[in-house]
DNA sequence: GGATTATCATTTGCATGCGAATGAATTGAC
DNA sequence: GTCAATTCATTCGCATGCAAATGATAATCC
């Protein structure tokens, strides 16, 4: 009855990507919160992305933090309601919605990138160095 | 402009393993819901794990799985819901609800576990098996 | 045994995430 | 130029996920 038991038909739930993938992203965010109480990772994404880019719509943001349009909307409005984020409409192509982030939303941002770079260490505390390079680059692979 | 400018602080949202792992695990959950339209994949570790163990508590199973008790519960009602699980007081323990596969529940395990391996495969195709076995083997390591 | 503590389950509230449907605006084909 | 196809955004419904609060039962301490 160990969790090696390979039983059944040699199908072990806890071996399979899924599985890990699933319990490894929720140690993530779990790290992420006890650093970074008022903000969640899809926001702060948001937020770190606009820093890079300036300016864009709504659904382009969502393509360059993978997410799609009805994500990318609920997390933007919270942001915008936070007074972190502004919105605008697109004068040329009125069917896009523009956004940028504020000045407040820009100190944030530069405030949070030093723990977010502890969020990623922390991370990848249970590996070397080496491992942890091993890993971002084959899950890059895969995602 | 492009994503490997350094800019600013050096930081890369894409190149941090949560940014990574989020979208890995998307692509996964979008295999599996290819390869398996009428279950989620927490509900198929639910019933993957009861064909394990055969019967337990609401929140051994959760603990089994990486639930949290609130949302295992939810998971286990649309499964109950299904006639795919049969929930149960505890004879003894009365705060305890049993939980168990139907037969159905177990038909349909027997036969979702090989549309899982194929899943598996899918997701880490884009690796070599020896690439597969270490991403999974650190992965592990930092779930 | 009686009070304190711990465990199990439930509920509420909030935040992703996605599919599908809708409407507005733009682009393309011709 | 006009009609069809596309794109952008919004909305709805459903399914995780977690924190916090609550109630019921069990276990422990004394």
């Amino acid at each position: 009855m160990s969790p090696d038991d390979p039983g059944h038909d040699g199908y072990r739930l806890q071996d399979q990507v899924g599985f890990i993938l699933r319990k490894a992203h929720q140690r993530h965010v779990a790290i992420f919160a006890a650093h970074i109480a008022d903000l969640t990772p899809p926001q702060f994404a948001a937020l770190a992305k606009l820093r890079d880019v300036g300016e864009t719509s709504q659904n382009q943001l969502g393509a360059l933090i993978a997410m799609d349009a009805a994500t990318v909307k609920g997390v933007i409005d919270r942001l915008a309601a936070r007074g972190l984020v502004r919105l605008s409409k697109h004068e040329i192509d009125k069917r896009r919605l523009q956004v940028r982030l504020t000045e407040e939303g820009r100190r944030s941002v530069e405030e949070l990138v030093p723990l977010a770079q502890k969020i990623t260490e922390e991370t990848l505390a249970p590996l070397s160095p080496k491992d942890a390079a091993t890993l971002v680059a084959l899950l890059a692979k895969i995602s």
